[in-house]
DNA sequence: GAAAACTATTGATTTAGGTCAATTTGTTAG
DNA sequence: CTAACAAATTGACCTAAATCAATAGTTTTC
């Protein structure tokens, strides 16, 4: 009923299609080894699995995938960072994601029915992914059906970390809502403290907790004020994070 | 900082650890035949996971499983009705899910690690579910790794589903969420109208979708008096879908 | 079948957070 | 280095939704 403000007004990019640049080079690609989907492969598989992808940079804001678009390929990051968002009529941008380096993204398309983006990729910053052909992840788990437990297991973690950030957001109010998410920032949960980077920029952290930037700005300056956080430009400093799980809730 | 009203107070239940029930009887389980993690078994092997399963009766509010309780099951439900709900150390209680026959729950638990449920699950009302040990379907697929295609297709499917909640939840304001909420629980999406039974008590929608049970009232009285749904219990009428989609955003 | 216990609704009031606007700070491009 | 632009912050104000409270339906229980 109300249009809500487009974070699209403060947050322009350009709308492009993925000029999918090739190179030849095959260096860069050790990350893959430490990914799930690719660990378990021999030599020789991964090695096939990379001879059908491509490599592609991605310029500042450029778009990878629109939502709805035939999926015929996943991703694996090698450098930069990217965002899933969804569009609605109304052009107010909803992020839901972050990626970075050493991550996939839309590997659930290898088995999706029907195969479309769930959702618009684009770059944040300068970004190399590999463009990986669904077709070929699939027939490779075809013809060596060991290597299904790792991939099993990694959409098993997938599922059950989309379940937490469901949980997140149905956290009522948009503090505990903040909380919740620095807390999932650190490495080692609320176990220690330390400090941790904001995976996005702030505007579009407040997209991804459903709340205005105005309101994740007053946020984080009211746990300043009372010493919670250490604020460094996107970089936190949380001292001590249980003391900020106490006053949540 | 501000405590909410638990929905406990409106809700309650008994705490009670399943008393596993044991039911020599294997009538009644045609429905896993429809299941993408069981259809493509063969006989004996559907056979021998039953074997090893437990039939388990459910009263009305009880308790199934604790969250961060270690995972040695997942469920297939037979009758009845089932929410997943997370508690915070306020005692607020979170409606994540709703279960119906026919659906399986924690199935990621089979290849999760550590495998500890994400959740409480308990029954909504008089419920039977199929309790099948993660090792017994794990042993099954090692043996036949045909089968993990199926799975990994459920898998990827749970989580794009899971993603889609999530999606939802971004979206800022109550009215908006609660429309888009309804026209996912029509079986042929916006494309037309129809009746939809709602899966859970109203107060636990409201939950389910980060709101109060009062919000939720009088967003759908106000849905109720401009004509865009017919309400009846728990059963809800609309009738022109694309106008409720409409007029939100 | 009446009582008790939930569940839902409705009204009055308050408040968290959205909106609008102005300013500051940071970043990119020439 | 400076201009132009984007992002973040802050203030003033307003509205959506939470809270508090009372009532009315519904189930369950005895």
């Amino acid at each position: 009923m109300v249009a809500m403000q487009s974070t699209e007004t403060r947050y322009t990019k350009p709308v492009l299609v993925a000029t999918n640049k090739l190179t030849g080079d095959e260096s860069g690609l050790e990350p893959l080894r430490n990914h799930a989907l690719f660990n378990t492969l021999s030599d020789s598989d991964l090695q096939n699995l990379i001879l059908q992808s491509r490599r592609l940079r991605l310029g500042h804001h450029q778009l990878l995938y629109r939502q709805d678009m035939p999926a015929h390929h996943f991703f694996f990051v090698m450098s930069g960072r990217l965002r899933l968002y969804r569009l609605d009529s109304s052009g107010i941008d909803r992020t839901l994601d972050s990626i970075a380096p050493g991550d996939c993204f839309a590997e659930v398309m290898i088995y999706a029915d029907p195969a479309r983006y769930a959702c618009y990729a684009e770059a944040l910053k300068s970004s190399e992914v590999l463009m990986i052909p669904v077709t070929a992840y699939r027939d490779m788990l075809d013809k060596n059906p060991e290597y299904a437990h790792a991939a099993l297991r990694h959409y098993a973690q997938r599922a059950v970390s989309r379940f937490h950030d469901l949980e997140i957001m149905t956290v009522q109010n948009a503090r505990d809502r903040l909380i919740r998410y620095l807390i999932d920032l650190l490495p080692n949960g609320a176990a220690e403290g330390g400090e941790v980077e904001l995976p996005l920029p702030k505007c579009l952290v407040a997209s991804r907790l459903a709340m205005q930037p105005e309101t994740f700005s007053r946020i984080l300056a009211d746990l300043k004020a009372n010493g919670l956080v250490r604020v460094n430009r996107s970089k936190l400093f949380i001292s001590d994070p249980k003391r900020l799980i106490e006053i949540s809730q």
